[in-house]
DNA sequence: AGGTATTCACATGAAACTATTCTCTGAGTTAGG
DNA sequence: TAACTCAGAGAATAGTTTCATGTGAATACCTGT
């Protein structure tokens, strides 16, 4: 582009009225001021919690819902109420979220307690002490005076997956040992049969009470959508529809209002982009298809080199092809990796990774019994093939082929 | 024709191995008393 | 002297290999008509 016309273009774009008064308000870190649908469980959750006002011990909660059901919004919402409430009545209350799905953060028992003790303002060691003498320098940290205390363990069900449910255990029962403050945990899980696999013990001192978000239909998601729209976006820029369309695809996806606000985003972003006054349906189509790509070339960037060259593999035969089977594919794999530089994987782990790519969702693998010429799994790809080029160009530059 | 046995080409499981990451211990260091 | 920091030993873990066993149906091979 010429200077003159990048000049142009730049006030061109500054006259522009733009589509979006402030974009934040779409983003899935923003707090909202008031929660549509979410009454019920406000409600409940503020009641379990409300003895603290008392400067009682509130149960521990436990809170289920799929992703985008509004479980950390509303905790944190209820949080700052309560936080508010106790600072004008002089309750001391201090409260910590903590996610626990943070890679080296809070991944491990030792990381979460001294993430938590540092969370109260304790400066601890990120690694060389055993993990009881964590436990008492958190310990003596709340300790210190009397006050209440309410954690958030988000996505806990990640945590127990890895590590194991000892961790839980140990902090239910350090309540016991403490003298002057009283800690409340407030669990959140995706997982809605989490509890089950528990220790007894854990599950019936922690969920003593519990929360369930069941997920958003159409006409809630919605009504979401209008509200945040009219903080995100200037008046008047939606095509007739856009807004529904928009909902009926997340509500399809199990109600989730945060991919229903990304949506809105990106369509609004890619509208804006286009120069286009306002927003149209075929903006949203767009949006979708952008996001997904999106969501597959990040999977695949992020895979290891091994996996990645196992899907170059795949996709390389799939060209040809309409069916690709195992033993085509290790053979190409094998040559690929010589090729690269790395030692090649057994077939037998080959076999395994091809499995995780479909858990992924970017290939489709099923066994078939061809008779006599054997068993083996049967790879087609679960990615619209649009995007298939776009991935093959992605793994092709990732791996210097 | 109908029934059974074989066979292929991997799938799937379990155990063993290895490299990396965590946890723990004790020695060294620091700072306050 | 107590508290803290750090390096290295040992334990735990993740990723992989090795070994063993399992699988479904097309084909080969019988068997009796």
């Amino acid at each position: 582009m010429l200077k003159k016309d990048l000049a142009n273009f730049f006030s061109d774009y500054l006259k522009k009225k733009p589509l979006f008064i402030d974009k934040s308000s779409l983003q899935s870190n923003y707090n909202p001021k008031d929660i549509p649908h979410r009454d019920e469980q406000i409600e409940q959750l503020a009641r379990i919690l409300a003895p603290a006002l008392r400067t009682e011990k509130p149960s521990n909660v436990f809170l289920y819902g799929k992703t985008g059901t509004g479980k950390t919004c509303v905790s944190l919402h209820v949080l700052n109420q309560i936080e508010q409430a106790c600072k004008k009545n002089n309750i001391k209350l201090k409260t910590y979220y903590l996610n626990c799905k943070l890679k080296k953060v809070a991944d491990t028992e030792y990381r979460v307690i001294a993430q938590l003790a540092r969370g109260f303002g304790r400066e601890v060691p990120a690694t060389g002490l055993p993990t009881d003498q964590i436990y008492k320098m958190f310990l003596e940290t709340i300790d210190k005076d009397k006050q209440l205390l309410i954690l958030i363990l988000d996505e806990i069900d990640q945590l127990v997956g890895k590590i194991g449910d000892g961790i839980l255990y140990n902090l239910t029962r350090l309540n016991s040992e403490l003298k002057n403050c009283q800690m409340t945990i407030i669990g959140i899980s995706n997982d809605l049969m989490f509890t089950d696999n528990l220790d007894p013990r854990v599950k019936s001192s922690l969920s003593e009470e519990e929360v369930v978000f069941p997920p958003y239909n159409a006409i809630e998601l919605k009504d979401i959508l209008k509200k945040r729209s009219e903080l995100a976006f200037n008046k008047n820029v939606f095509d007739e529809g856009v807004i529904e369309k928009c909902a009926a695809y997340a509500a399809r996806e199990h109600g989730d209002a945060r991919r229903a606000l990304e949506l809105l985003r990106v369509a609004g972003e890619i509208s804006e982009r286009e120069n286009s006054p306002n927003i149209k349906i075929k903006h949203i189509d767009h949006a979708e298809q952008k996001i997904e790509k999106d969501r597959v070339l990040d999977i695949v960037k992020t895979q290891p080199k091994q996996s990645q060259i196992t899907l170059y593999s795949i996709l390389n035969f799939y060209n040809d092809h309409k069916r690709v089977f195992t033993g085509d594919i290790y053979d190409f794999y094998n040559d690929t990796c010589i090729k690269v530089g790395l030692t090649p994987l057994t077939q037998r782990r080959v076999s395994d990774i091809i499995a995780e790519l479909d858990m992924l969702g970017i290939i489709n693998a099923k066994v078939v019994s061809k008779g006599r010429y054997g068993r083996t799994k049967e790879i087609g790809m679960a990615i619209p093939s649009s995007n298939i080029k776009k991935v093959k160009d992605l793994l092709k530059e990732g791996l210097g082929l």
